[in-house]
DNA sequence: CCAAAAGTGTTAAAACTACACCCATGA
DNA sequence: TCATGGGTGTAGTTTTAACACTTTTGG
């Protein structure tokens, strides 16, 4: 052991809630534990910090070899420190939650040794360790930074329908929004570029795409321009 | 050295920005460091996470040590975990902001050692380590809160005026606000309760003193009330 | 009687909500 | 020609913002 400290240290890791958004639900991705303790069970991605990186390193380090993910939204959400939240020995995690569009990532299903898949957010199974808890912290944060500031885009693809827009509102904010409304409003606020393109492969009438002007609305901002839903 | 692990692991420590108001001013509590590096430079309350203590027991436990503040208004805010922030060795904290009114506590204005003082967030010293960035965020995390959490309350005494409950909420967002719109807007919310009192030794008009009702905060939040500002 | 702050209503503008139909497209 | 979602406007209501004078009290 050829590391020693004089007093006791708690050991420090990162856990990271990854949300993504299928044609119909809110996706949560989890890892399959090998070892013990909870093995089997379904945890999230994370892992060690190192003495040599910082919080945001590491995280982003796990997800790359966890998931493959990389250069993604990613934001602290809180540190978890009950003393009994892992039964080996005292273990602190600072919490991050990540956004990513499935389309435009190429996302491991399954990685090197363990095992990697999507579940909805509204019917997870059992998680390790106080990983639920987690999870339902992420969920309470991405419906609160959702309304008022432009998050919800890292959920998409570059250009996207206003359509599937309001349908992540919906999804995550787990409430029905008036069409006319919600357009009116997104429209309003001058942030989104309507692109000369439409939606391809659709039965039906195709949408116009739009993508989201993020230099528009940090100059909009700095103008005082307050995003809200 | 007794504690040995087989990886390196970073100090784990928890440092406080406590808040107070007093006639004039938002205060921030500093204590003056006695050792190096920073010896004689104000830094926050704060100090090492014990193995067998959660976070907020920590903080709790150094805010009572440092400043004698107990049982006051307490919440995480972020964790610091620049490689850097801390000279010696790696170093990883957990910020945590607290709200305290000056007439309710018995604040030692100067503890055991070392010498505690408040100072304006408009006109503080040069800070130890990255002290400054921790009261920056928990600021700005202050400035949120306070317009859709009944946190305000946490800076007054328990019986005030509106005149004060404004006067609050001008200091920390750092804007005049409306006499007229602000009281319709508070009393509205129907959160606080008028009491049979008055203000006394004032050589002016003495004004009716109110009290925020958190049981009556509580239910109208469950029936889906929103506090805003 | 003066200084200081308490207390109080109205009006115009803006934002929000609810609501329904025709259109374009591909199957 | 039908099913599917795209796209659009209005009216009533609520919320917000701006604004000034009279009252009370102690010094």
């Amino acid at each position: 052991m050829p590391f020693s400290y004089e007093f006791a240290r708690p050991a420090l890791t990162v856990d990271i809630v990854v949300f993504a958004l299928d044609e119909a639900d809110l996706q949560v991705m989890l890892i399959e534990r090998d070892l013990e303790p909870f093995a089997g069970r379904w945890a999230l991605p994370g892992g060690f910090v190192r003495v040599e990186e910082t919080l945001e390193e590491a995280a982003r380090r796990e997800l790359q070899e966890e998931t493959g993910l990389v250069n993604i939204y990613l934001e602290q959400l809180y540190t978890f420190g009950e003393v009994e939240r892992d039964p080996r020995e005292r273990v602190v995690t600072v919490a991050y939650y990540a956004l990513v569009n499935l389309q435009g990532h190429n996302v491991r299903a399954s990685t090197d040794a363990r095992n990697a898949a999507w579940f909805a957010v509204s019917d997870l199974p059992d998680l390790a360790f106080d990983h639920e808890q987690i999870v339902d912290a992420a969920l309470e944060r991405l419906r609160g930074k959702l309304r008022y500031q432009p998050v919800g885009f890292e959920l998409l693809p570059r250009k996207f329908p206003l359509r599937q827009l309001q349908h992540l509102y919906e999804v995550v904010l787990d409430r029905e929004l008036d069409k006319r409304n919600f357009r009116k409003k997104m429209l309003s606020m001058d942030i989104l570029v309507e692109l000369n393109e439409i939606e391809k492969d659709v039965a039906h009438r195709a949408a116009k795409l739009y993508r989201f002007d993020k230099a528009k609305y940090d100059r909009r901002t700095r103008g005082g321009f307050n995003f809200e839903v």
